[in-house]
DNA sequence: ACCGAAGTGTAGCCGATGCTACAATTTTAA
DNA sequence: TTAAAATTGTAGCATCGGCTACACTTCGGT
């Protein structure tokens, strides 16, 4: 039933992950910028639990890609492109951590599953999710 | 609410990436095997749309992790670890997928998303999905 | 003003996942 | 049987995401 069509699904979920990191890299700068006024790498290095180093690459795509700005020892900064992915991102998240306690999940799991699963869910799939839930309430 | 505690959830996001394309190879050879009773490089080429050598690479993981075992020019075999990997692995797809049936979800859609979120569902949720669907046939 | 601590940058390493190009082997068909 | 086609192996390259070690800048406190 799953042989699947070759390469179509398979290499979309290849170029998800290409995108998933940056997703929530903008999605922490948000969360970060909004919480303390602005973001520095070393709050991403904290949040991920990975080193500077890796944030500060990681943040040189972004920039590379037109997510983000920042400037030798500043702060970093979303571009408008960037606040659009985040709060898409967040949306996103949300209604998988929503969807996921609605169906009778722990908090603790919600919160970890849907960091997992927020960048493989189809505007179908969280149509769907919104969908249940608001049945559930209604 | 989801700034979570640090490294914690993103660190296991981020090693289940290390297994899952591991997770995807033994259950695609598991599936080909099954239907065409041997494995060979070239059907793991053609199903993940890659080269030959990044199947060559990925097959040399596998071996190296006991997942497989093969001989120069030879069929791909799965080793009893990865036989006991890929029967959990299909078994996780296959109630992604009904769930997502069952919530309302295209086929397509179903056989798309189920196997991106396959690898970031915890029991806890699978166990959630399964008591669903319980209830909606039951 | 200065020194130490905190934060950031840079160099250089590794493994995973992808590729092209070319060599070697195995299969298939004439 | 033997030549072509299909398959697999190998060499070499790129990007991404991770690291340590060391250099540099900025910030805070005395």
């Amino acid at each position: 039933m799953s042989s699947s069509g070759a390469s179509g699904t398979h290499s979309r979920i290849r170029s998800d992950h290409a995108t998933e990191l940056a997703e929530d890299y903008v999605e922490a700068i948000a969360e970060i910028a909004e919480s303390s006024g602005l973001c520095r790498a070393v709050d991403l290095s904290r949040h991920f639990g990975v080193s500077h180093v890796t944030v500060s690459k990681a943040i040189g795509r972004l920039v590379r890609d037109g997510y983000a700005t920042t400037e030798p020892y500043g702060p970093i900064a979303l571009t408008s492109k960037g606040q659009r992915v985040a709060k898409a991102a967040k949306a996103r998240h949300e209604i998988v951590y929503q969807f996921l306690l609605a169906l009778g999940v722990s908090e603790k799991t919600a919160q970890t599953d849907s960091e997992g699963l927020e960048h493989h869910v189809s505007q179908e799939t969280l149509k769907a999710m919104q969908d249940f839930m608001e049945k559930e309430e209604g």
